[in-house]
DNA sequence: TTGTTTTTACGAAAATGTTCGTATAAACTT
DNA sequence: AAGTTTATACGAACATTTTCGTAAAAACAA
């Protein structure tokens, strides 16, 4: 059961994740084009970061085409879990019910994400 | 209606207020040795961090004794929210649901935990 | 084939965040 | 008063993250 320790992303990082996840497995220049919908940004420059996260295994690529196509390597729900228990720790003193509460205080919620919630909390209630 | 606009603490500036949230103003010497209790750190390392965080105005000082004493000057409500709001954003692309989703079922939560969040679920559908 | 476009590789500059050495001053000790 | 301790100020080294320039290779167009 060996663990994967992979390292936790920077914010650039994430955004990269983050297209893979949406659209598959992509080119550079796919990523940066969507990249630059939201933040001008080199082309040379993204083909760093992935570079960067290949070597750090964030990445897979294959380079039988010419223009080498890159996946993520990682999971978005891992990642997540992963952000989140850092995150948890970080500014909530590892309270997740402290932050749950905020999340919900904070955002609106619509009816049927907050039944989605309140079927969550009957489950965990009876398996306890 | 000024906004604050104070710029995000990184991980070392939030462990500092974190300490000065939870026992008030505060010398350099002491939040040192707080911070000692985890982390080796440098007295002037910290002296260094809460000079930048006055000059970044998320701390105010008093200079009229001999050792100046520090205070948060963001409180930790805001801050917290603050850092949620751009954790929803960064990484479940501003669903606070998903995220509690998430927390709920990674994390064990107590009865009343569970309760005080059907409270407040409530207290929602109240208003809607 | 020769020149243009597209791509990867590499290295290094720029920006941000972290750590500490050293100088100086103020207060305490004897 | 002279020496010791404790504090602040300042600058710079170091680390990490972000950005991009330039060179070389591969594919394409003429």
């Amino acid at each position: 059961m060996s663990k994967k320790n992979i390292p936790k992303p920077t914010e650039s990082e994430l955004a990269i994740l983050k297209i893979l996840w949406e659209h598959g497995p992509s080119s550079v220049r796919f990523v940066n084009d969507e990249i630059n919908k939201r933040k001008e940004t080199g082309y040379t420059t993204t083909l760093k970061f992935m570079q960067i996260m290949l070597e750090k295994k964030l990445l897979t690529r294959n380079t039988e085409t010419r223009s080498h196509i890159y996946d993520a390597a990682v999971s978005q729900e891992a990642t997540q879990k992963d952000l989140l228990g850092k995150f948890v720790d970080n500014v909530f003193g590892g309270s997740a019910v402290n932050l749950v509460m905020q999340a919900l205080g904070n955002h609106r919620a619509s009816e049927e994400e907050l039944d989605q919630i309140k079927e969550l909390i009957k489950k965990m209630e009876k398996n306890g």
